[in-house]
DNA sequence: TTTTATTGATAGTATTACTACTATATTTGT
DNA sequence: ACAAATATAGTAGTAATACTATCAATAAAA
């Protein structure tokens, strides 16, 4: 994909000062994905951020309410990225069944490429979110942050495939059980393969979540 | 199901002092299953605990390594009463295709019954299971952890039913990937069905989780 | 009855997750 | 060019968390 001039717009709710509008925020968010990736959600601190920005605690604290509010915004934007990907990539194919395959192969491929934004290394945007979006969602907060509309990009997601589905199938019972699951699965399934091989089918030839997710959607909506 | 005259047998790993060797074990099982459902994995500690049974921090202490462990032990507790469960429930059924069933409903199914194991609230625990166990699997200790044997019960569920499923269609090329993903989903989707009911197919009639899974599986099976 | 194990009570430490305040440095408006 | 506003750095401080250590009291086992 090659380098975008556009920017992924993030609710304002989710920061106290917009990490994009500085130097200093954007160093905030690339090196927050470093460094949750290296140490863990829980291992992450403000303290170890504003060390490796060569800040102070209290500067990030101008930019994000607390760690977990962070959190949410690299996940917010990582699914309005996936939004993108999916919105341009579908556009412009008419058979559901071409577009269903594609916006799968979207959702269930690894991220492999890093270049389309400049301070947001995708790949291990990626990572993060397999091995530590779960505990945002997991929060005794989550009906509050649902109803501030901290999931609607997350939920669009789930509507605009679930759509194609019914578009290829309108008798289908679970067009969005069908989705959420296999976005959230293919997941779950990306950090099984890393944690517990056995767990997984491999095959040589191909990557096996992917045709897995494929071969599953395409045999329920039939 | 009726009262049972058998323990659960846990990893030694898990506690530092036996919890089902005493009262006071028995009693910090329990209430921290209430205490988690309460406040949440992050807002639960042990000296909310301590209070709670009366007792003090230094005390829990001997018992569990810290809240992790404390948790790990349930989900291990959780999962090896899931395994007695199916291992009840399909023995000297001779058709495979009628174990998946049972197995499925199960695995899918929400739990409802609190009585056969005297001090552990399995309604609750099945609760605090769906929105705190994935706190448990993603940590940097995962491999540490899977290496000590933690997650075997888990694993065996998994083959357990993966070889149901080989028994029905041998050709088939992701059993593994298909129940776990079928066994994670299932609690995922129930946490949808709670905070996010716009991405539930709801049907009067029948529960939709547990449906949409046993229609899933079959379909792929085939 | 002595030993041993179990618990209670208290204290203490390092770290976390913040909040508040001040002093510069930089940008911006006029 | 200068005053005003803004952004950041630096320091300090607090309450809570996640422990560890020690010691006394008590109950159970040898």
């Amino acid at each position: 994909m090659e380098r975008l001039f556009l920017n992924i717009a993030i609710s304002p709710e989710l920061y106290l000062k917009n990490p994009e509008s500085s130097e200093l925020g954007k160093k905030i968010v690339s090196q927050s994905i470093m460094l949750i990736d290296e140490l863990g959600f829980e291992g992450f601190t403000f303290k170890k951020l504003s060390k490796q920005i060569s800040s102070t605690e209290s500067t990030v604290y101008r930019y994000f309410e607390n760690k977990h509010m962070l959190m949410l915004y690299l996940t917010c934007w990582y699914w309005s990225w996936v939004e993108y990907k999916l919105v341009f990539g579908t556009h412009n194919i008419k058979l559901p069944q071409e577009r269903l395959k594609i916006a799968l192969d979207i959702i269930t491929k690894p991220v492999t490429e890093d270049n389309s934004f400049f301070h947001i290394n995708e790949v291990l945007l990626h990572q993060i979110i397999i091995s530590e979006s779960a505990k945002v969602i997991y929060t005794k907060e989550i009906d509050n942050e649902n109803e501030k509309g901290f999931y609607t990009v997350y939920k669009q997601i789930v509507n605009r495939l679930s759509d194609i589905v019914k578009e290829i199938n309108p008798n289908y019972e679970y067009p969005h059980m069908l989705i959420s699951s296999t976005i959230d699965g293919a997941l779950h399934q990306r950090y099984f393969s890393q944690h517990f091989p056995s767990l997984i089918d491999n095959s040589k030839s191909k990557d096996c979540v992917s045709s897995f997710y494929t071969d599953l959607v395409f045999n329920a909506v039939k």
